[in-house]
Formats: structure tokens, sequence, C-alpha cells
DNA sequence: TAGATTGTTAATCGATTAACAATC
DNA sequence: TAGATTGTTAATCGATTAACAATC
């Protein structure tokens, strides 16, 4: 059954299963059924089918998943069927760090500008791009048709930046800096906020006596 | 009521009002209402209530919560009571970066040793820390008492770093890598991956006609 | 045909939210 | 006292899992 809507957890697991079924397809295998995508991302079979068949009837029954076509299919479920252009705001280490996976995202999501408010930085290049000032952020974004951006400033640049962003028009963003974006519902924000994973990864740290009752699952 | 078994989605709520209460404490504000919390924090007022109620009676009915009083009970809560030690394996671009948070995790966490198997980034300095081979990885951990490892290594290598971290004795691992690790139930696991992020974030870019009713929440 | 595996409905489980008595 | 706000129970909502008919 199609559409409906579709919970954010559906859609955060296509892109693993987009990972492991390219890992397949490198491998030449030509079919996987739900059982074993299951096994090996830790979810359940039922799941997985379920997840699937929210898009559509992609598998054979008796046979499994072409992994070919699933492939294709959930690259343009995730709209990854198309060039995305991504702007990253912040040229720090961090900026810098996220630069280099353009290899890894392919040809289909690529930063292809960068940004940063510090005047020493701009000018400088980043794996063969060179750092832009902020006000050359709007004609850029619509120049190369940007919708997605990352933001790697400090915290307190954040906001700042992010309403920069959404006034140039951008759709969604990838926010490193630990803060919580003020956002009109209509901008899509994801938080990759590294200090917050590391501090309830502490939680379930062993300690021996009176807690040793959490288990950790 | 405390205790039963806290649900991941609280441990990872925690951090964020941690984050938040700091900032109050900053502003010197002595008190906040689970209201107020909501609101910042754009979560539901009883749910933050009942996050912090799993853990004891923290709060004064008809006035709040001290600000103070509370972050000292969530840092306890986390562990991050104590001085964590925490290893840094893969000194690339992403390592550098990361390494750079220490100023931001202020004592209770920081990274105090960073390892590489590339033999040329051996020996070097990373802010204040030099680059160990993989070799000392065990006895360093030992020594500083280490239990929580970041993995920044390619993906190729990353489960095998992991293994030889468990082996080493660590507790929980953020891993940056894009792969699933297969790790041991005791051992707790959180994926750092941007790629996943950034992919699931492109499925909310608006696209004209067929599919403009899926809202984005 | 027999075995495998899907798509889907129904059952279960868990998490969020509403409501309110207790109380500062 | 009146107003505010907690902690907690009950209601709701949503997501996961089990089960199975359909079918390759």
């Amino acid at each position: 059954m199609k559409s409906d809507k579709i919970s954010e957890a559906v859609v955060r697991r296509l892109p693993v299963y987009l990972r492991f079924l390219n890992d397949l397809q490198n491998r030449e295998i030509l079919t996987v059924s739900s059982q074993e995508l299951g096994q090996k991302l830790d979810l359940n079979p039922a799941q997985i089918r379920k997840d699937l068949a929210y898009f559509g009837d992609f598998g054979r029954k008796g046979i499994g998943y072409d992994v070919t076509y699933l492939i294709e299919k959930i690259r343009h479920i995730l709209k990854l069927d198309q060039q995305l252009n991504v702007a990253l705001v912040g040229a720090g280490n961090l900026g810098h760090a996220l630069s280099n996976y353009n290899a890894y995202l392919k040809d289909t999501m690529k930063i292809t500008a960068i940004f940063d408010s510090y005047a020493p930085k701009v000018g400088r290049k980043i794996n063969s791009l060179t750092v832009q000032p902020m006000d050359e952020l709007g004609s850029t974004i619509r120049e190369q048709g940007i919708r997605i951006a990352i933001i790697t400033v400090p915290d307190s640049e954040a906001q700042n930046v992010a309403d920069i962003l959404i006034s140039s028009g951008i759709e969604a963003i990838l926010n490193f800096a630990p803060v919580i974006l003020k956002t009109p519902p209509n901008i899509r924000v994801h938080a990759a906020d590294f200090t917050t994973d590391l501090q309830s990864l502490a939680y379930y740290l062993r300690d021996g006596k009176e807690e040793s009752e959490h288990e950790q699952q």
C-alpha cells in the first residue's frame, strides 16, 4: 500500500538499507530477502518489509528483493536520483573534515560551496572549493540551486547562520552546532550533535554495585 | 518513582536538558518550569516532567526546578560527575576536528589519547596530544582507565578497530564510520554517521506536484 | 508440487500526552 | 488563600512484531 504519512523512523532506516544494498551490489549479489537484510542490519524482517511496502511492491514472493532494482527505488524515494548540491557554512576543522566525504556521497550529493564569515579564511582552498564570504551565500545558493545546507559554525553563530540560510531559500539543514535551532515548520532540521551522543553514551557505562541492574540493551 | 528500565529516548534527551540548563545557569536564572523547558526545547512539558521523575523528585510543586540542583542531578545520572577519559582512533580530519571539542566537553569528558595505524601520522601532535600507534592502545586504555572510544577511521577498518577496542576493555563506542558494527550486547554503540543524516534529509525536500502532500513535520 | 518469502492485517508493545490531585 | 506547577495515573497514539494468505 502506497503513501499515508511516512514516519521519520522509516525514513531514517532507508539510507541504512541503501548503504547495505550498495555493498551487496559491489559483491555482485543479485537478490536479498528481508530476513538476510534484518540479520545484517539488526532489524526485524517484518519491519523491513513493512518499511519498503509503504513505497511500493518492490519484492517478489518466494524470491526476495532484486538488489539493483531496490537500490534504484530507494534512491528515488530519497531523491538521490538527482544531483543535490549542498552548501557548507563554517570552514573550520569539522567543515574541512566533512568536505572530504564528497567522494563517498558520489555524484548524487555533493558539497559544492563553502562559506565562512571569518575574513582570513575566505579565499582559501578546501578540496578544490574556495571558501566564500557570507555575503555571497544568497547568490551562490540561487545559482547552484542549493537546497540543503550543513552548519559547522560555533554554536553562538548557528542560529544566525540558519536564519540567513532560510531567507536564502534553503529547505533542509544538517546542524552540527550543539544548539536547538528555531526554524519555520517547513524547514527540515536534523541535529548531528556528537556531544549529545557522547554524553548519552556515558549513561550506559557499567558501574559496579548499585546500578548494575540497568541492562545495557 | 525511581528506576524501572529507562528507555533510550529518555536517556538521549537528558544531555539536551543539561545543555539548556547550563545555559540558564550562565544567565544566572535560578529556577525553570517544565513548561519553559518544553517551549525552548520543543518538547511536551509532561514528557520532561516524566523523564526527570524516573530518576527522582527533582522539582518543587508550584515552583519548578532549581537550575543548579537539576544540573547536578542530571550530571550524576549521566555519570558526568566524574572525569571520563575518551580514546579517539583515527587521526584524520574528522578525528582532528573532534579533538577540538575538548574545551566544550569541559573537564568531565575529555579525549586523552589518539591512535592511528598509519605510521607517518604516529608521533604528530594534535592539540597537545601525541598520536600513538595502535599497538599502544591496550596499555594506554588500561593506564588511563579509558572506557569510551570514538572511531573515526575509514569504514573498511572500523570493525577491526572496534574488535581491538572491545578486547582492550572499552565499554562504549561512538562510531563515525558508516558501517554497522557487530559487537557483544554489553558494549554500547552509538552511530554518528552523518551520511545517513544527510540522505534522510533529502527525503524531505519539497518537490512540486506529485508528492507535495507529505507534510514535513 | 514443496519451499520460500512477500505484502498486509491484527496483536503487541512502548512512548507520548492529557488530566488532575497534591502541594509549594 | 489563590495561582502555579509538580509527580503520576490513565488515555492516546504510534511503532514494532507476529502471523498468515497469496504467490513466486
